[in-house]
DNA sequence: TGAATATATAAGCAAATAGTTATATGATTA
DNA sequence: TAATCATATAACTATTTGCTTATATATTCA
């Protein structure tokens, strides 16, 4: 039994986010735990700006989501979304990315907010 | 249990293939049966030259295939593509699409090859 | 309050994309 | 064999994309 039938040009849309390396990487890793940008800029080793806009693009479609949290923001998946189910069975099956930010730990970059 | 892990740059490739709407179409239609260009021409109503190259970009990465019948090529899927899993998990969530080819057989514009 | 930090946004640019028209190729048919 | 049909490819173009640098905004901290 599946979860949902979608709109073929919905899921197109969101198909064509996903076929970024650097956003579906993103959505893996936002998939096991939220994240702030600054924590993707040192994973991706991108720039602030280009980490921002793949961000927006996510947030425009409401893929994810952001949190204010003192001076970062941190983003979440949006699991309540029309299309999560699509998005989850993606995920599903793509290499687990925690190690990524396991690293940001022992280096002491990761950002732990109380 | 899952059926494959798969990497993660490859499938951003197959993603963004699959984030068009045209191509994704495409691929529902062929997953449950094999199709010529001239039907894909009268299906989407685009020129055939437009049709020809996004059957071109799903057959450079292999996942269509084309069969010479007669005058014909016809295209299918190609289920042994080491990513179809992938494939197969998304269009799973497409709505139906066989009406398309359903339509073209009450006009008589199908194309059955003996 | 002023400096530093984190993030977003704007503007510009090169590369990629998806369509177009024109033409080439290959098979069928008269 | 010449005309026709189906398809592919090439060349061109407008739009989109993903990055860059520069700057604006919001928060924290001294």
């Amino acid at each position: 039994m599946l979860e949902t039938i979608v709109d073929i040009e919905k899921a197109g849309a969101i198909l064509k986010l996903l076929g970024d390396k650097t956003r579906l990487t993103m959505m893996k890793i936002l998939d096991s735990q939220s994240c702030c940008v600054c924590e993707f800029v040192e994973i991706f080793e991108m720039s602030q700006p280009s980490i921002s806009q793949h961000l927006r693009k996510l947030r425009d479609i409401r893929l994810v989501q952001e949190e204010r949290k003192g001076q970062w923001i941190f983003y979440h998946i949006n699991k309540e979304h029309e299309y999560y189910p699509l998005v989850q069975r993606i995920l599903e099956l793509l290499p687990d990315q925690r190690a990524k930010l396991k690293e940001l730990e022992a280096k002491g970059t990761r950002i732990t907010c109380k």
